[in-house]
DNA sequence: ATGAAAGCGCTAACAT
DNA sequence: ATGTTAGCGCTTTCAT
């Protein structure tokens, strides 16, 4: 390397520091540093006048050297599924809103909701030495990433899924009650053969009391499995379909929606993603909705109100979770010794028109799926 | 400060180093180092155990050190202008993936298309010493922020709009001939009052030859114009519509929709946010698509394919736009010193259900709204 | 192959 | 109010 450490780049100019300025305004290099990062005490005169020198020169602090020497970089780690996903994209725009105004940046990655992948990005974050993380774990269960974490010492606050063996700041929505109450339409309108779609990986079928790798499905599967029983709807596990990413969710529906044995007359979307392949599944077997199928779905994503017939969501407050869970990792970062708090935000029902009454009710099976 | 700058954290451990693992290990740091970073020249035996001695203390590099005297961060920092829009999550994820690969991190900051808060976000990153900065600039006229940049001897990679005053590494689409295009396919099927809505920024209504705020739409606007002109509409630029964020993309297509002086019978929506926006509206206000409005949009987004009816769009390959300008910065990093480059990506139409013939062609003012 | 020592740019005692 | 000095954790000559 021929350039490196001396403050030199490309261009061959000279870094200008600290000690550039403070020669230039003929004072200490503490003084300098003082009037430049405005602490401790200087005098009007001094400041201004390394101030101008630093105009002048063109000083750029280092926030490196900075947080080598005070410890603290004020910046907050993230880590997503996917940033492409709305959801995530919507509640790292949260996070990042809080943490500016706070005076924190955001070092961002994609974990792809694989653990490998996961541990990469953290160790990144930690070797860039964050103040905190925040995360949304690829899984619920195999928490050894996330206490790499904790045993680094930095502060931890999870978003979107919790990690009940990890006593750590929590932010998450309402899952169970949304899903209950989501399906509970679908019930009530006469469905009883009503899948229920996930993206989450899963080996093999769901069964009942199976642990899953995020608590967010989770509770929407207990959601959704007990809104059946209420419906008295026997072995309401059938209805569970996880792995739909492996799969591909649309291949899934259509497999789905084809299955004349199963005759599936609702879907139950677990995000914005599944209910647009659906919908478009759905559309391209000539099936109609709500007429011949009925869907509901988590997430009020923005066209979700746009499509013919709209679709009836259940919102999460995805903006405020992202921001919530950057509001506890600074208070954390701040100090705060309070024990780890859950936080649970409600989730709102914003009714539409993809739900009607199943076309045959209880008596399917049925003959063949039937054009518009 | 209390624990500050002694490499101690609120739980009271010591973080570990080079000079521990060196101590563990009997060796000298610089011999750790070399271990532990793979570099120099180091025996078997010694490597093995630094190494195991590293494993044992549960030692993390600290890579802000590192930055500190090899004079690289193998970070790359990158401004959006907001990562909820789906167009720069796409282009970050491209970025992310390129950059992952190489082996560089990615510091994420939102410029609210705002010049102000851009400077913040790119002052930010040239502390924390980013190896080089992907930028899609508020401004392609006010250059100064990105100028920064250059002075501070980094290199720059300007994607989705370009600087023509500065001579830096740009990827962009080809805006004017998509734009061309698009329009095309509405004056052919007989439309000669179209609005075109952007977000942009801009003083004033829109006059043939003003500067935009950003190539990519003023080349969307070029692109239109010409295309009306073809034609045979006199005075295209009557039907340019910018500053639709500051009055608000659906306030700003209720006006238009409701003025019948104006009797626009199609609509170019510079982006899918935009072309919802109208969706939306148009089947608030009553008006069939295609039937009584015509519209087409940039973008493929994935609702698009979904609405009824589908909408026509020109596709830009933006996944693709973030990756190559990733591509060309850690080739600049890597010190290639080839003259700047322009990459100009082709969109592609994909034609789709929401173009129809003007119900009334030329003969409009008409009678109010109707509903379906 | 290994070690000793200097230095990256900054902040934080500790003087004065 | 200002200056001196040491040190953050790492890499990098330069010796040996």
């Amino acid at each position: 390397m021929s350039e490196a450490g001396n403050g030199r780049h490309g261009n061959g100019r000279h870094e200008v520091t600290v000690a550039d300025v403070a020669a230039a305004a003929k004072v200490s290099k503490a003084t300098a540093a003082r009037a430049l990062g405005d602490y401790g005490a200087v005098s009007e005169a001094v400041r201004d006048r390394v101030q101008a020198a630093a105009e002048e020169l063109g000083y750029r602090p280092n926030a490196l050297a900075r947080t080598m020497s005070t410890g603290r970089s004020n910046t907050l780690g993230i880590v997503v599924g996917d940033i492409e996903n709305p959801f995530f994209a919507q509640a790292t725009r949260g996070a990042s809103d809080v943490a500016n105004a706070a005076g924190f940046d955001l070092i961002l990655s994609n974990s792809d909701e694989d653990g490998d992948t996961e541990a990469k990005a953290i160790g990144v974050q930690l070797a860039k030495r964050v103040d905190g993380m925040l995360v949304a774990p690829a899984s619920s269960v195999d928490v050894e990433n996330l206490r790499t974490i904790v045993a680094a010492g930095r502060p931890l606050v999870l978003f979107d899924r919790a990690a009940p063996s990890l006593e750590v700041d929590t932010v998450i929505a309402a899952n169970r009650t949304g899903a209950r109450q989501l399906t509970g339409l679908l019930t009530a309108a006469g469905h009883r053969r009503i899948a229920f779609i996930s993206t989450i990986a899963h080996p093999d079928g769901y069964r009942l009391g199976d642990v899953l790798g995020s608590t967010s499905v989770a509770e929407r599967v207990d959601g959704f499995v007990s809104a059946l029983d209420d419906a008295g709807v026997p072995d309401p596990a059938r209805f569970v379909h996880l792995n739909a990413r492996r799969e591909g969710v649309e291949h899934l529906a259509r497999r789905l929606l084809e299955d004349h044995e199963a005759g599936i007359t609702a879907v139950v979307a677990s995000d914005s993603l599944i209910a647009l392949a659906v919908f478009r599944v759905a559309r391209a077997l000539g099936r109609n909705i709500p007429g011949d199928l009925s869907l509901v779905a988590f997430d009020d994503a923005d066209w979700t109100g746009a499509t013919t017939p709209a679709i009836t969501v259940m919102a999460q407050p995805i903006h405020e979770i992202g921001a919530e869970a950057a509001r506890l990792l600074i208070q954390r970062i701040g100090g705060d010794g309070r024990p780890p708090v859950t936080r649970v935000l409600d989730q709102h029902l914003i009714a539409r028109e993809s739900i009607a009454p199943p076309i045959d009710g209880e008596t399917r099976p049925v003959a063949g799926s039937r054009t518009l």
